[in-house]
Order: C-alpha cells, then sequence, then structure tokens
DNA sequence: GCCGTTCCTTACCAACTAGTAGATTACTTG
DNA sequence: CAAGTAATCTACTAGTTGGTAAGGAACGGC
C-alpha cells in the first residue's frame, strides 16, 4: 500500500546513489512492478518527484535533529551523534540526498536547487546553535563565529562521505569525522584507540 | 586545430558543471559545431571520452603539484597553494573533475572508476608527504598518521567545495578552507582579519 | 443502482541517447 | 600524379527519455 511512499523510498535510494541523471521512471517502475503512467499518476513530473523527495528528506532530518536535541548530554556528545546521522546513510552505501543533488545542481529545476539550499540551510543553523550552546556551556572551543564552524563541519562531512563512498569504505569516513569533530570542537586531549570509538547513530 | 583538445576541454567543463549523466555528445556537437559522428572519430564512446579526462586532469594535477613543490617555501605554504588550486576551479564555477565523478560513481564504467581513485590516490599521498615534511621541520604539528590528515583535507576540501558551488558563493570555499588549513596544521595563533587572507592560487 | 473519486492500465508520442556505415574532403608522401 | 591516411560529413539505427490520452477496475456514499 501506500505507493507514493514506495516511489519515493526507491526514488530516493537511486537519487543516493546514482544522482539524479542518473535513473529514470523506467528505473522506478521496473522495481515496483508498476507501470510508468502509474508513476506520472502519482508524480507528474521528475521535477516535482525531486522536491517530494527533498521535501521529505528535510522533514526527516529535522525530525532526527530534534531527537538528538531532546536525548544526547551536551554539544560535544550531539555532534558525535550528528556525524553518526552521515555514517548511517554511508553504510547503505549511499550518499546524502542533497549531497548528491549539490552536484547535480546545475541541472536541477528551480524548486529542487532552492530545496537543497534549505536543506543545508537548516543542517547550519542547527549546527552553529550547537556550536554556540557548546562555546557557552564550556564543552567545545572553536575560534571565530559558530556559523563558520557550522559550514565547516557541514561541507567536511558531505566530502568526506563523497569520496569515502567512491572507496565502499565506511572506515575512512568515520575516521575523518571523529579527527574532524575533535579539530572543530577544540578537544586537546590525545587519546588512545581512536579507530575503535564508534559515532554512534 | 587539434580538435581532440578542444573536445576534451568542453567535455571537462560539461562533466565538471553538470556532471557525467547531465551531458550529452549532442551538447559537445552543438558547442563546437562539428557533429556526433566526428566527436566518435576521436572518441569511439563516452566511457572513451570520460577515461581520456580523468588521464588528463590527472596530469595536469601532478604537474601542478611538481609546481607547488619547488616554489613553495615550506609545508604550510605547499597547503595553501593547495587549497589554492580547489579555489581556481570553483572561482570558474567548476567543481573538481573527480569530485564530480565521485557523485556519478556507481554509474561510471570500470576504467573511469579506478581512474577516480588514481586521482584521489594521487592527491592523498602528496598531501601525506607534506604533512609528514611539515612534521619533521617542525612547521606543522598535528595528531596521529599523516596519510589521515592528508584524507581528512582532500575530503574536506572537496565537500566545501560542493556545497559552495550550490551557493555561487566562492568565499564560503576560502573561509571554510582557511580554517581548515589552521586546524588540521596545528597552528594555534590568534589573528585578525581572517577573511582578509589570500589563499593563493 | 448510479456517481464520483482513486488508482492503475494499455497504448501511445516526440525528442533524445550513444553509436554506426559509408561517402567525401583534404593533406601528405612516395 | 597516385595512394594512403586523417578528419570530417550525411544519414541512419535501436533503444531510452519524460510525458500524455483514454479508459477500466474497485471503492465508497447517497
Amino acid at each position: 500500500m501506500d505507493t507514493a511512499q514506495r516511489i519515493l523510498d526507491v526514488a530516493e535510494r537511486l537519487v543516493q546513489t546514482q544522482g539524479f541523471n542518473g535513473f529514470s521512471y523506467a528505473d522506478i517502475s521496473a522495481e515496483l512492478g508498476i507501470t510508468k503512467a502509474s508513476l506520472h499518476y502519482h508524480f507528474a513530473t521528475k521535477a516535482a518527484l525531486g522536491s517530494a523527495l527533498i521535501t521529505r528528506y528535510c522533514a526527516e532530518f529535522r525530525h532526527a535533529l530534534q531527537g538528538i536535541d531532546v536525548s544526547a548530554a551536551d554539544a560535544r556528545e550531539k555532534l558525535r551523534r550528528y556525524a553518526g546521522l552521515y555514517a548511517e546513510v554511508l553504510r547503505q552505501h549511499r550518499m546524502c540526498l542533497c549531497g548528491m543533488l549539490a552536484a547535480d545542481y546545475t541541472t536541477l529545476p528551480t524548486l529542487m536547487r532552492s530545496g537543497v539550499k534549505e536543506f543545508f540551510d537548516l543542517n547550519e543553523s542547527w549546527l552553529a546553535q550547537i556550536f554556540e550552546e557548546g562555546r557557552k556551556q564550556g564543552v567545545l572551543r572553536f575560534r571565530g563565529p559558530p556559523l563558520d564552524s557550522a559550514r565547516l563541519l557541514l561541507g567536511s562531512l558531505e566530502g568526506a562521505m563523497l569520496v569515502a563512498r567512491s572507496y565502499g569504505d565506511p572506515e575512512r569516513f568515520t575516521s575523518a569525522a571523529q579527527r574532524l569533530l575533535a579539530e572543530v570542537s577544540g578537544s586537546r586531549k590525545k587519546r588512545a584507540g581512536r579507530t575503535d570509538r564508534r559515532l554512534g547513530g
């Protein structure tokens, strides 16, 4: 049931693995065993499907961030959990939906373009808030405005994902993410066995 | 003259701006004013064209890295110049060729896949060498193996590019790159007016 | 029993995709 | 000048792309 959601599920995976120009309605049609025309009933155009994909992804992410907000102990833990969200996506051999769409950006319809930026804005402002909170509480130490750190972290995680996925090696991501979190949050303590530490997701 | 090179020039820009699945032989044909059949004379398949693109890009990058090696004063300056290479690409509203292909990775023919990894390997090993050199000379301070820092920097620069390009805002990249270089190279001095500092490219 | 809605179907379409066959031009070299 | 070769052309192919038109089940409510 709920064909629309199943279409979105398949389309989401296809975008995250092959990019917006790397799949067709025929691919979804074949996988779900329904006709292309039926897809067009639920999502009139590929642009509409793409926009719906972004909207849903943003909502899910917003929800996940709220979950972290209420359950994580402090700012440092929140950042760790945030990186964990990315690690989880990568574990499914996927790229972040909007990171992928950022690559396809110039070929996207306008509505999708603003959707991608909305996702980044959402992430940046949430991260900036965490950085500010962490600085106030004295658990994070970093230079410059919180928004700068937020942007650095967002971009770096997206990039680490992108490269790690090419090697099919999630450890490449987690290793970079841990180091990044340490650098960007000003932790100066040395610790042994850093490859064993989990990001928690 | 030299049609093959002109084809590569146009194709390179198209891949860097629209991705490997975001352009067709017809696009190149229209732009150069030659027929599609003529393109196939020079590059029999799109896969062959893509592979040639990567080979040339790797060679150019290798050359640029050698240029940095012989002309930059110390390891810190080399890293700054390295980030400058990326800034220059972004200034042309392009994504790194192989960063873009990393997004399209699962849809690429095998030869292109290994080409992309070769590019990353090339960058990682060069960077690792610089980190090692900088640590020996006492100009860089960082935790863990040089290769880890190399991978972190490479991934982070690719990601910063990816996001900055969506906003059409190169300053987003340079700002992140500067901060990243400071973090990853262990510079602890505070400095005013950091947004004015150039990356030099 | 009929009406409207929801969902899906068959059967199309024009435009575009990468790629091919074969003729033609133009340049070079013996 | 003849022969080869390099580079281009016209004309075409089979398959795919996103998208449409028209209709038919299945469902509920009245």
